[in-house]
DNA sequence: AATGAATGAGTATTCATTCAT
DNA sequence: AATGAATGAATACTCATTCAT
């Protein structure tokens, strides 16, 4: 009975988490209700205190499942040997549709920005830190290589291309409301991308393309 | 004799707003706790209610004040005459020592981001426009005198702006324990101001600066 | 100053007065709003309680007016030496017609009967008495003169002919839903008045008609 | 297991409702107080909530439930071909000693009455109709039999008849006052029943009893 | 392992009343 | 005589948590 793929058990403590997830993404941990959080995991209240012992617990938990998504990312997105431009895009792109595949990551981390790591910042590892290890040795290659500029702050870089990606998730709303445009929508997703690597490789000045566009 | 400096009750309802958007700012709406405002306000809470009808009606209302904010900024930095680059450059600064300056204004748009615009949106004119109006006919004119590249999104572009400031504040708490520094600090402050400034017209990669160089 | 009509302080309590009359008799002691009064009587909230000490107080004073009015019913119906039944019907279409007049004082009176006499009815003269000293002394008269049956227990006739007149306006609202005409039109009123005039004196059974018919 | 005599639920929730009958009945739905119902149903103010989702709609349950006493009322009391009069007098009885058995009944029916029907008369049937669709049938039997006269407005009837039922229970305190005797007493209940008997048959003249045609 | 019912401490909101001028 | 601002105590309603089975 214990040793099935799931045991019930296994099956209503991942059914709470999975309906804590989606609840908490949407409404923050003050604004999510345990009684919603029960009737959508089809589960008796109870159980949540049973198998979590508090709301402020169960949300730790659904912060640390999300974290975890991390690790499943961007490491097969390395190739060694490979030009470290080659190597940036393609983790970039890898860590965007991470961003635009997962809204429920994305919000719980923002909403976990503004409460100022009340609890998850402290109880779990820094995630920036997973999501970038990889973007940053690539850059840190590319600057050895000769291929990116020598006087660059990576930390800076890493937050930089961080954000290029982020807000376009974060701000959805807003922006969909002034570019009338479904911002979620292959085309907008992948132009949004583009926009983002020429940004970052290229800047808006207008002598780059001479240099650029025969390279391109 | 009503038109003192200000009036009691005018002092009063000020008092209320600060408090509140202080709060708000802090715990978000559902976060926040009358209780808290009124004490801090150093009122009593049937004043609250007096004044502005109920706690959502004052988030409104300590959103709209915010949100007010920005019209005070950036006018002034627009030179018309002058180099576009320089007015972009005088522009975004502004923008980044606002965000920089006005912690309270930075975090009460970002919960309402998470939010989805529960209030402030549908009630508001959206502020993203305001904020970037300026700077958009900036690049607009940029390019038309041909300093900046022909084939740019200006949306995206001014969205890519607004991210790289913005994140700087909202992820401070992340950033600053993996960077180990002060980040309010005017140092900081200034090389992530130059960081922003040389990532948006130079991007990352080398050649460019082959290219540049002598105009720099 | 002091020995106008009416000095300010005077008219204002009177319009305290009337106002406070017209919302308690629509919504009662409990349900009635010390704001709304003084909104309503368009004078300073704490003007109430100079004048009136509180709001229960007040409640006392309106309902004091109220039964004032029944002072000025009846007494001029009465001729002495007319037959009984002409005083009766005069009686009797007087009283009707003050209640069909003064929604007010029904419903304040009704309010009052619900609350057991909470305030009025303690401090208060009982008003059935006043109201129908007149019409107990008219049947009295009938009954010695042969005109009334002598087997009637007055105090019970008062009852019934105060209950026919009185619930034709408490009941309003439910008996217009039923029979959807307008109520206080002055040809419903005639008919509800003659209804109960023809039921007081005759009944319902067919057998009167036949001594009554030929007379009428 | 569920279907035992009365689930615990459902005890509370009756428990609740019938403190709050008693509670409503005697104050009213503006002097009520919820934590008094809760105190009363010993039960915890939550579980009201949880129930009736809010006092408002605890009260139209109140009134519901009341309302449908009515139901029980009246429909064995009527004899198919027995004489319309004693089939009257059987409907008249049930009806006097239904509302003299049920106070709360009366008082709710009067707050209500008082209230416009602020919410039951919206929500719920027309009580009246049905408290008295079985005599208005009688009274319409009785004319055709050439018992009760022709010329009857039979809504009238009702009302009348229903007004000198009500009106000995509605205003207990302030006759009672008057008369100092307990008017819920057996004997002062039965002649009061007698009186309407009388007094919706005979009226108050003297010459009905003898037909006394030659006295007019 | 699971559940329906219950609870106490909180939380927004309202109200009659009073203060300062 | 009058007012605008302020207050404390109540009041309806909510929430995370626990009890009994």
């Amino acid at each position: 009975m214990s040793n099935k793929e799931f045991s019930r058990s296994e099956d209503s403590k991942n059914r709470i988490l999975l309906a804590a997830a989606e609840i908490f993404s949407h409404k923050g941990l003050d604004g999510a209700r345990v009684d919603d959080i029960a009737r959508s995991a089809e589960i008796n209240k109870r159980m949540i205190y049973h198998y979590f012992g508090s709301k402020e617990n169960l949300y730790v938990e659904v912060l640390r499942h999300n974290y975890n998504k991390i690790n499943d990312l961007g490491q097969e997105t390395y190739i060694p040997g490979d030009d470290p431009m080659e190597n940036a895009v393609r983790a970039l792109r890898s860590y965007f549709y991470f961003l635009a595949s997962d809204e429920q990551f994305v919000r719980l981390v923002s909403w976990e920005a503004l409460n100022r790591g009340r609890f998850g910042s402290k109880v779990l590892p820094q995630f920036l830190e997973l999501t970038q290890a990889n973007l940053g040795e690539i850059i840190h290659e590319g600057i050895e290589k000769g291929v990116f500029r020598a006087d660059l702050d990576i930390r800076q870089v890493l937050l930089s291309i961080h954000s290029l990606c982020l807000v376009y998730f974060t701000r959805r709303e807003l922006v969909q409301h002034m570019w009338s445009r479904d911002m979620m929508s292959e085309d907008m997703l992948e132009s949004r991308l583009q926009h983002v690597i020429d940004f970052v490789f290229n800047g808006i000045l207008t002598h780059r393309e001479d240099c650029v566009n025969d390279s391109n």
